[in-house]
DNA sequence: CTAGCTTGTGCACAAGTGTTCACTCAAACT
DNA sequence: AGTTTGAGTGAACACTTGTGCACAAGCTAG
């Protein structure tokens, strides 16, 4: 072996450890590029480059960008989703729920920041494959999100579209103000308040109609 | 001039006219490579080449992709403020509102399939500069909705602030909705008329929930 | 009608891209 | 012990890319 000085440590390594060792290394190169770069205009020198390898040694665990870019989709939802079922487990009380929801948003956002603006750009921009699997990841958290709400009063009774079309509108909200704080300069903590405030509102808002809403089935509301 | 008959007609033609067309042929070259493409990945002689044009000839009329992208913007934008203008004039009726609101939407989008893409996928991803004139148009949108939403029983009492969360959050649900319809497959008529189905739920949800708000000012409201 | 400005051409260049191939050399297996 | 395996190397390939420069040709101004 030459001189892999970059991605080794001189401890012995077993041949497994040293393979995923610079595994991690070119995902990180690429969510580190793609912090000024889309995915799209992402080049496998740039990131072996990067990653202190030579450029044939990628395709010994990828054997395309596209797959590195889903095997990056596949770690950011896989913290996202252990995130999820801490906050669940909190079982938070029914007074709470928005602001903790929201920080524990926020606390995720910037623990992994890097994943989350990957995803947050990727998800409508980009590879069809990846903006696929993205959307895919984020329809299941809506649903998943959708079985929680029904154990809330008023929406016990409601259909299982209307406790969707619920979820989707707070998964959105969820996403946007992500991808707010995501492209906040990483100094302005007055900002990011504002974003968090505005959040919070909004969901209120979502919160109070809910009493409103007559679940009229699958009739659709009388609108005219 | 050799044989540029891709973009040239044999009727004699200003030298205005000529360039502009040329221009619009550069235009819509890149809006058509944008459909598979995302901007961060189109290369300049790409364009080009789709225009039917040799690459020196782009600098005639940008001098970077970037330069080319603001215009795409410019175009997208124009005509979508002249869409909601036109909407506006019409003054719909109170109880109508979000029905006639989506429809125009999603007419709109359908007629301008091509600017809705390119805008909702560079609104979160690529070059900073287009991703933040961009945010700064749907921005300008949104206070121009609050303007328009005191108008409304409820709302004339509400103080600016709650009333650009609210304009916010329903500018979002258009955002999410148009980028839905635009991903949608061309032919799906049912997966469109329900995702219309869902805006129009969730626009009414938001809408439930105005009544509800206790204008208390700058007070954040009492969430815990 | 002539002179010139401007739009588009053609060619060249350096630099970067993805992918192939034969290779090293140490960990892992027998 | 000796042998196999496979992660990483380095040179080479056929491209594509952005950009510079000299040139052609027709609309347009004088």
């Amino acid at each position: 072996m030459g001189h892999t000085d970059s991605v080794n440590t001189r401890a012995p390594l077993t041949r497994r450890e040293q393979k995923e060792r610079t595994r991690v290394a070119l995902l990180d190169a690429a969510l580190r590029l793609l912090e000024r770069k889309s995915f799209g205009s992402l080049g496998l020198r740039e990131v072996a480059r990067e990653a202190g390898v030579v450029p044939t040694a990628f395709y010994r665990h990828f054997d395309s960008m596209e797959e590195l870019g889903l095997a990056l989709i596949d770690d950011s939802f896989r913290t996202l989703r252990r995130m999820i079922r801490d906050a669940r487990a909190q079982d938070l009380a029914f007074e709470h729920v928005i602001r903790d929801s929201v920080e524990i948003l926020v606390r995720h956002v910037h623990a992994h920041r890097l994943h989350f603006r990957f995803v947050a750009r990727e998800r409508s921009s980009g590879m069809p494959v990846l903006r696929q699997a993205i959307r895919a990841e984020i329809r299941l958290f809506s649903s998943e999100l959708a079985t929680d709400l029904a154990r809330f009063p008023f929406l016990d009774r409601w259909s299982t579209e209307d406790l969707g079309v619920l979820a989707t509108l707070i998964v959105n909200t969820m996403v946007s103000t992500a991808e707010e704080i995501v492209d906040a300069p990483s100094g302005g903590q007055q900002l990011e308040r504002e974003i968090v405030r505005r959040a919070e509102k909004q969901l209120l808002l979502i919160a109070l109609g809910v009493p409103q809403w007559r679940s009229s089935g699958a009739e659709a509301p009388d609108v005219s």
